[in-house]
DNA sequence: GATGAATGAGAATTCATTCAT
DNA sequence: TATGAATGAATTCTCATTCAT
């Protein structure tokens, strides 16, 4: 095979990008290094070169995941120009749409036939962004716009549930059930968190033609 | 090894248990087949002249613990003696104890160390499950206890948010944050489904001694 | 590849014989299961059928080869009806030529291109087989041919020694300097355990031709 | 990494060294090149600028340790002012206890965890020192001290059995049987040389501490 | 119905060596 | 001289599945 030099973290990033898109796609124990190197077109020795396992490359895919998704909720939560509705809409939003890189906590929630990879990404992303949004959560209660006992928690509850929405192509659902949910998931949201009727219509945008 | 004779119902009855407490306890994708057959005391051909394949296998528990679970969720929703409450309390209810083979949606909820079994259970069991409860959801609105517009969904996400409880394992909860988050489980629910708070105090119990 | 099914004690025989002629020849670590396996003529997962690693057929032939060995000893040391001598002869001199799988201590000892194999089966050889050859050097003190103060430790040395013998592929040595060893080698025995000068004469036989 | 640019001959020393130590506490087979140049702090290429494959540098060890080896020994064999049995003590003696670097026959002879460097370098120690000793066997004949007919096979046969003491570790002796293995070595020596027992005691020398 | 020996297609991982820079 | 990214053949081991008995 001809002998590709590239600089390191290029090609780590390669290698990462590859593996995230495979173990999305086909789910993590059915993967084999061999596919993701064919992928590249690199040989074993540098996989190995660059990550020491297997199970490497999946917390390096996680680690990626996870840094990019609490990024995007620490600078929205300490966004003083906001008030806890405008940063829930920020994260919850439909807004990014055609944005091809945007970073949207549903979009990256959406990990299909996966379990490794879905489970710990899930489960870590529920972890770690739960603190934030509960925060917001208890600003929204001094701002008067939620009314709520156990932020955290009723945050992990709902970050949970919502998951039978991005677990979708699990569940087998079609474009119209999704709908349909989609609006059941504002509903319990807003009474979960004791907001107005209608404060989350943020997630549910009217649009004119599908 | 002496040759055991048995009826074939028996025979692939004994299998399929086996196999589910295996999967259950270390997880489909670390069950060989060998582990099965070492368990049972039962040679490979007998396992492959039952199930033709390992997935085979797997959706033989499947279909099995659904039908458990769907049968009594059809029983309670079926009877007349109880109102719409009762049959939530006799489905959701922590009330049978001690009871060696009690079957209870919740506890059959709960399948730690495992995967594949997971997802797959959990899934069915909420699209099989949720229209059952939907209809007792329905029956209380007009007995005048619930009042929830789309019960369906509604049911469908909160049995995916209620395995955050569940899943508390994976998630690493300690008893006290399991205790706080069925706390909350509780509330959300009744929110939800527009019934009295506390009227699904039967969810946590209080008990004398822990 | 043809499916040829063998009684089991059979095929694991075969399986051992192989790979210790392999091992013996090039090396235990320059032999790969996959050399051997191809050397029989079965798959790979007959030859982890029998062993579950490699090191364990290592094991298996080193077992094999002490047991063989050790009962030679014990049998000769057994036999009532001969002296000390007559029993340092058995285990020692050079009569078995020509006899296809006669058993010699120094045949067993020869084990030339290895290293793990050489050195388990030497040691172990050595330390199995010196409180054997002890008791006799006892009994013949008794009888007043050997006198030596640590019969153990003297034999182990000379064991130890003799390697130097049938090690003589390594070292180099040819014909003529093998023969030369051998006489020196049967005289240190002698002054070692203090023996008439030519009472091991067994050891270097007079050849009319060679 | 910073680029250190070091007299070649300097560079190659340090390679040879540091393989050295590194093989000789993990055993040649179980250090990668990978270990030797990340100890070292220099680069893949460095290595195989100045080495080209593994078994050289192994050459390279052995031919290092053969070297400094002989040079003693020939040093004292040289040594006029010493009789026969003074170079004997000079060579084998335990004398040189604290001091550093000192070169011990006995001492360069003892290599733990290892095969291949092992075996290697015994053997061509035993080799080349064997007829460097067998001169001074001789001269301790003219002298009157020794007494024995083959010096230089009496040598090596007594050289390859002392193995059994420095191998020790291989054996699992304890420290008690290693003492008693020095005993009888030293008493072996000395009849195998005809030699009065004891004139060979500072072998085991008498220490008021352990 | 039942047995268990045999199969073989991978899987992950290692590491000596090469070569573009 | 020196670097270190890249190579790829080789190795051990697993396990679902088949089939002769």
């Amino acid at each position: 095979m001809a002998r590709i030099v590239k600089a390191p973290e290029e090609r780590r990033a390669e290698i990462v990008e590859t593996a995230d898109r495979l173990f999305r796609k086909h789910g993590y124990a059915n993967c084999s290094v061999e596919m993701i190197i064919r992928e590249i077109g690199v040989s074993k020795g540098t996989f190995y070169y660059y990550f020491k396992s297997k199970p490497d490359i999946l917390q390096a895919i996680v680690d990626k995941t996870l840094d990019a998704i609490v990024a995007l909720a620490e600078t929205v939560a300490a966004d003083n120009a906001l008030t806890a509705m405008q940063k829930m809409e920020a994260l919850l939003g439909n807004s990014h749409i055609g944005e091809e890189d945007s970073l949207d906590v549903a979009e990256m929630l959406h990990l299909p036939e996966n379990r490794e990879l879905h489970e710990l990404t899930n489960i870590q992303t529920v972890l770690k962004l739960s603190p934030i949004l509960a925060r917001i959560v208890e600003m929204g209660i001094v701002e008067g716009v939620f009314d709520v006992e156990k932020p955290l928690e009723t945050i992990q509850f709902l970050f949970t549930g919502a998951q039978f929405l991005t677990d979708g192509g699990l569940f087998g659902f079609s474009a119209a059930e999704v709908r349909s949910r989609r609006l059941v998931t504002q509903t319990i949201i807003e009474k979960a968190l004791g907001a107005t009727p209608g404060s989350f219509d943020f997630m549910n945008p009217v649009r004119a033609v599908e």
